[in-house]
DNA sequence: AACACGGGGAC
DNA sequence: GTCCCAGTGTT
């Protein structure tokens, strides 16, 4: 890219830009959780969550001293709770350690701090001249470069990444990186492209070939695979049985009722067997049954109800709807909730 | 290098 | 239905 794109692009930035909270700021602790909150996310599903998290806990010591659990439910709905798991042991480090690292190289040593999120706090908190590059910067000059190599191949990355440091300017990296995801964002966008607003209509080769949606070229197409899942509410004396989920796989660290997850739909036979190894005794009611999408799931979900006639000895939790209200769990269990009992969960 | 990991908005 | 979003961690 030429200095004139380059100036063309800030130009174009600087009138265009959207007002968000934590481009007013240059304190790492904000521009950090706003950056978590953004990875893989759009702009207007982590705002309110941004807003939400600034207040519950206005500086980093605050999440810090925070319960997982609580951070996990204020993270609820947001999705990726590895995240939510992350920022909370990175307050913790943060804090033990007396404030932000301030380099790049640095940052990267963050749990849930990588490649783009590293050079997003470097650049925007501290002006360190190193570019950022996330799905929006890939479409972009994927489709100003003309490129047909896979932007999710490591060499790709590299490649973009060194013509991508070699243009940012020293004098204001920061500019530089947040006109290039704005631009992604508002105008090269993954569908209908504006080109014809676009600050680098004349160089880009994309546009040239009038064909900018033949970019960027990907190699992997995430496979999305079946899975039933069979939730049981479990119920004694007002009390319902919940689990927290481990830290690995689906919902890390969530609370949940009591499920099995099968590739194929539970038979009953395997049920009862389910609930004899609980130790739960009483009559099985079929509840509900419903289908939840993830990027790389498709779960069909079926929900049993127990009015247990003992306590089942086993590792439960037993807590009732209101308590729940403090804790994380899915979007799935949460419409289902809500369906059934009109809680707030 | 390939895969796991959420949820929602736009089309 | 499809795509993909201010990506990271694990294997
Ligand atoms: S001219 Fe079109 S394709 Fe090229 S960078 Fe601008 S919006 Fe994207």
């Amino acid at each position: 890219m030429k200095n004139a794109d380059i100036q063309s692009l800030l130009f174009w930035y600087g009138g265009n830009k959207r007002d968000l909270p934590w481009r007013n700021s240059r304190d790492p602790y904000c521009i950090w959780l706003s950056e978590i909150i953004l990875q893989q996310t759009r702009v207007d599903q982590g705002l309110a969550y941004y807003y939400k998290f600034v207040e519950a806990f206005p500086r980093v010591q605050d999440l810090a001293k925070a319960h997982l659990d609580e951070v996990l439910a204020m993270w609820q709905g947001l999705g990726y709770y590895s995240r939510g798991r992350n920022l909370h042991a990175t307050a913790l480090h943060v804090t033990e350690i007396g404030g932000f690292p301030s380099t790049y190289e640095a940052l990267l040593k963050l749990k849930g701090v990588g490649p783009y999120t590293a050079a997003a706090i470097a650049s925007f908190a501290y002006q360190e001249q190193v570019a950022v590059l996330d799905g929006n910067v890939f479409r972009v000059l994927s489709r100003w470069l003309g490129s047909h190599l896979p932007i999710d191949a490591a060499s790709t990355r590299n490649e973009f990444q060194a013509l991508l440091n070699q243009w940012i300017p020293a004098d204001s990296p920061d500019i530089f990186n947040q006109s290039m995801m704005e631009l992604g964002a508002l105008v090269c966008t993954p569908k209908s492209p504006k080109c014809e607003e676009c600050p680098l209509q004349n160089s880009c080769k994309a546009n040239a070939e009038g064909n900018a949606t033949n970019y960027p070229v990907k190699k992997t197409k995430v496979k999305v695979s079946a899975m039933a899942l069979t939730y049981f509410e479990l119920h004694v004396a007002g009390k319902v049985a919940f689990v927290r989920r481990s830290n690995n796989g689906i919902w890390a660290g969530l609370y949940d009722l009591p499920s099995c997850s099968t590739e194929q739909e539970m038979t009953i036979d395997e049920i009862v067997n389910q609930l004899r190894d609980w130790g739960v005794q009483g009559e099985l009611e079929f509840c509900h049954e419903t289908r939840h999408l993830l990027s790389h799931r498709k779960i069909q979900a079926r929900f049993y109800k127990v009015l247990c006639e003992h306590m089942p000895s086993n590792e439960f939790q037993w807590i009732t709807l209101n308590e729940l209200k403090v804790l994380g769990i899915s979007t799935l269990l949460k419409n289902y909730l809500e369906k059934r009992y009109t809680v707030v969960a």
